[in-house]
DNA sequence: CGGCAAACCTGCGAGC
DNA sequence: TGCTCGCAGGTTTGCC
């Protein structure tokens, strides 16, 4: 499911409806995801006040109480839902379960369990692993033109996979890295060292896209919802995306699908040169 | 180290 | 209706 906006989005609806709630049981009713949840997590979890909902790249970040801080990523379907009492029965996917003491229970429930979640300790945040080797934040200062310009020049691949890769920049993904490029008019298959020289319009247009996104509230192609169960509305927004074989929004020209990296990229052969 | 394919897992839509 | 195939928002691993 989730880019960097849909995580966001997921962000703002859990800090505005959960900042300050206390987890009074957990029940993890299924932990082999791709990555397991550690074990002890229910219980560290048990009795702690939520602080703060924060987010680096696509990853959740629960500042909890006890200085321990649940980190979550939603990988490809990875789903937060928050119900007003308990559920009668439970989805095959409902892996975690977190009934809060205002009675209100949150339901992570992961499809194709690619999601994650996993304890640190507020201090070893900055120095977590699964943050090492992730780029500036896309909406950050220290995503600058010429922070970008020098990562491409030093690369070989086409700017597409350059601009998906988490180290480079982290959150964009298959969606908005083909936005992206179709905003900025650059073609994906362009070697990401002949793209530097575009820069300062990459920049721009990966920043468009992902404020407009959060602004529609992110993407619904399948799984996405918001916690209320709410969908996104930006995929009706699409230039490129999904849109092989149909028309360009700005030339009328065929939308082209090619495969970069095992992944489907969508652009306009003739806006993107 | 760079680049790419495959793997992880389930569901869904298209086509037969 | 039902089967098979291909594809899906991500990340990691292993192989050249």
């Amino acid at each position: 499911m989730p880019e960097l906006p849909e995580v966001e989005t997921v962000r703002t609806g859990l800090e505005a409806t959960l900042k300050g709630a206390i987890i009074e049981r957990v029940s993890v009713r299924r932990a082999d995801l791709r990555v397991p949840f550690p074990r002890g997590m229910a219980q560290a979890l048990e009795g702690r006040k939520i602080l703060h909902i924060g987010r680096r790249a696509k990853y959740l970040l629960f500042m909890l109480d006890s200085q321990d801080v649940l980190i979550v990523h939603l990988g490809m379907s990875g789903r937060f839902l928050l119900e007003e009492k308990l559920p009668p029965h439970f989805g095959k996917h409902d892996h975690v379960v977190f009934q809060l003491k205002d009675g209100r229970v949150l339901v992570f429930n992961d499809a194709r369990r690619f999601g994650l979640m996993t304890l640190t300790k507020k201090s070893k945040l900055a120095i977590h692993p699964l943050f090492a080797g992730i780029g500036p934040e896309p909406l950050e200062q220290e995503f600058s033109p010429e922070y970008l310009s020098e990562a491409l020049k030093k690369r070989k691949g086409p700017i597409k996979t350059a601009i998906m890769d988490q180290s480079l920049v982290a959150g964009v993904g298959n969606i908005y890295a083909s936005e992206a490029l179709f905003l900025a008019h650059i073609d994906p298959r362009t070697p990401a060292h002949k793209a530097a020289k575009h820069a300062e319009k990459l920049v721009a247009a990966v920043r468009q896209v992902l404020k407009a996104a959060i602004a529609s509230g992110g993407s619904t192609l399948r799984d996405f919802l918001h916690i209320t169960g709410y969908k996104g509305d930006f995929q009706h927004l699409f230039h490129v995306y999904g849109r092989g074989g149909k028309s360009c929004p700005v030339c009328d020209k065929n939308i082209a699908v090619i495969r970069q990296g095992g992944r489907s990229t969508f652009f306009c052969k003739t806006c993107q040169k």
